[in-house]
DNA sequence: TTTAAAGGCTAAATCCTTTTAGCTTTTAAT
DNA sequence: ATTAAAAGCTAAAAGGATTTAGCCTTTAAA
């Protein structure tokens, strides 16, 4: 690495005391001279002193580095991602990743593997339920913000997308050109993505003044192969072919792309097709399938705000609800 | 955080330096009798003693911490990052991601500034041509992997997916149908993989004995809006429409898809499309678009592997060149 | 001329581990 | 009964920064 503070102070002629001082902008509380003030920031700037980020992590406590824990790196949350650790990064933290897999036991070790590795704050989309939480918060003593999937709670901070508005407004939109017969697609049941976008449809077939078969409703999880289940589950269980679908996240759009390929070509002339989650492909297919697309920028900007803000402005946590976007095709 | 070693030192009635050997499992070397050692690994297990990462990082000068530096966290690089962290975490290792928006300003950046955060390891997806990667690998004393873009050098370690075999073996497929008429839409041109891409497209109409026309060579860059573009200059330049285009990166074959959607909507009944990079979706454009599918996976899984053997095996630097997989639809 | 205050700086402790060098006690050998 | 070797453990240094408490010198006031 670079030089150390004591190489500095000789170099300076002083103490590595009086070298931290001044480096630490404290020159004039402990009244070291002007003098003495711009030798030292010369020759720490002709050296391109940078302190020893390890040694002053021990010292301080303080890494200042933030643990981020994601299910996948997929294109939802690498972007989330992403752009969490730019703006970390122009504040000063770095960003350590980790995924789960959408398994809760792996969640569980990697928060306790980045806790004990010092991260500073972690920022988590979770699969925890309010009880494992709590469990949890007694233990770890640094602050959290949850990230697009939320638990209730007047003290957790948590940044998610309106799932429960933006899938009323895309099924209403649905609703509106008279459809009625829509069958909804969804993930891990207990999840808050899943439990507001249910909501969320619901309410749409509610005020649209549509009946709402609790038999049209299926979850089973996120990945490509339950949308494939499921599609297969409704296009199979059912004698009339449904006039929509709506898929509760691409991948599962994918599995219903792909039970259509190969079993019912055709589904498309009879059956819409809605979607949360965009994806420019969208464009391209036929017919257009409608969507919502989450905000991830400024989900992610607003998480780590929230995380800077508890760590560096002693504010306490806070709660952001992202508004998506509907796009009509 | 948990018990510091004295404190276990102290419940355990030994010095902590005891202790330390005893968890370090240099008990025999230091003869510490069996019953002390079972006394303390008692204890430390009852209080789920874990070191404390950051002191051991300074006095050991090694951080189990990876930096891996990236482009973008899309589809892509977004499976890479995932699989290195998931084989960097079973063997104790971070990592720490940064993303350059393929600025080779912002990548010296992030360089600098994670060696400074004391990484132990690189890996990258550089910008950098030798010269500039030669500057700093003398002032970077941490090993360096490169991944998915190469520099020629014999002692530079490096994987990358086998850019050139792929595309030979892609164009070679569309030329054995007797298309003739192919035109080439590739990215940084500078890049190993650009560069590789264009000579296993040159070589392949070669062997095929297809006449390769500069003219139908276009090179601006890796952005949907280059593909865009480079799509618009070849269908508005040239009078007669092209039997093919080979896009070279996914997002070029978004671009041709947004500029045939808003300009050229019967591109597809003249054209035939064919891409690097394989993405699900493509399955359900129609007609169906043949790809090459790299093996993030791999890639990742060597990429690591790499760095583990430069770091705890003392291996030397090694080079991989990984097959990508030939998607025809 | 003392005394107090201000000015200018630093020694040493601290954060927590790891590791070197070595101390004390016991056992075995002569 | 010595002496050497083995057994069992530990004090202290090191790694690099921050911070507390305080030392010495000079200046100003009484």
């Amino acid at each position: 690495m670079s030089l150390s503070l004591e190489e500095l102070a000789l170099k300076a002629d002083v103490s590595k005391t009086t070298v931290s001082l001044v480096l630490n902008g404290k020159s004039s509380i402990y009244r070291i001279s002007k003098e003495t003030e711009n030798r030292i920031l010369k020759i720490a700037k002709e050296h391109n002193y940078k302190p020893n980020s390890i040694a002053r992590a021990l010292r301080l406590n303080k890494s200042l580095t933030i643990g981020l824990i994601i299910p996948y790196l997929n294109r939802h949350f690498g972007r989330v991602a992403e752009v969490i650790e730019q703006n970390a990064r122009e504040l000063g933290y770095q960003i350590i990743i980790a995924v789960t897999q959408d398994c809760l036991n792996t969640e569980h070790d990697l928060i306790e593997n980045l806790y004990e590795r010092n991260v500073d704050g972690l920022i988590l989309a979770t699969m925890m339920n309010r009880d494992q939480f709590n469990d949890l918060s007694s233990k770890i003593k640094i602050p959290i913000v949850l990230v697009d999937r939320r638990i209730d709670g007047d003290d957790i901070a948590w940044v998610v997308s309106d799932d429960e508005q933006g899938t009323y407004e895309l099924v209403s939109v649905l609703c509106q050109e008279g459809v009625k017969d829509i069958y909804f697609v969804g993930g891990i049941e207990k999840l808050s993505t899943s439990i507001d976008r249910l909501n969320g449809f619901k309410k749409a077939l509610l005020d649209q003044g549509v009946e709402c078969n609790q038999s049209k409703i299926q979850q089973i999880g996120y990945a490509l192969a339950d949308g494939y289940e499921m599609t297969k589950n409704i296009i199979e269980r059912f004698s009339k072919t449904p006039e929509a679908i709506f898929t509760s996240a691409i991948t599962l759009l994918e599995g219903l792309l792909q039970y259509a390929k190969e079993n019912k070509p055709d589904l498309f002339s009879h059956t819409r097709v809605i979607t949360y989650d965009d994806h420019p492909m969208l464009d391209y297919l036929q017919p257009p399938i409608f969507s919502v697309r989450q905000n991830a920028e400024e989900i992610a900007k607003k998480s780590f705000e929230i995380m800077h803000g508890i760590l560096e402005k002693n504010r306490s946590f806070a709660q952001e609800l992202i508004k998506p976007e509907l796009i009509l095709r």
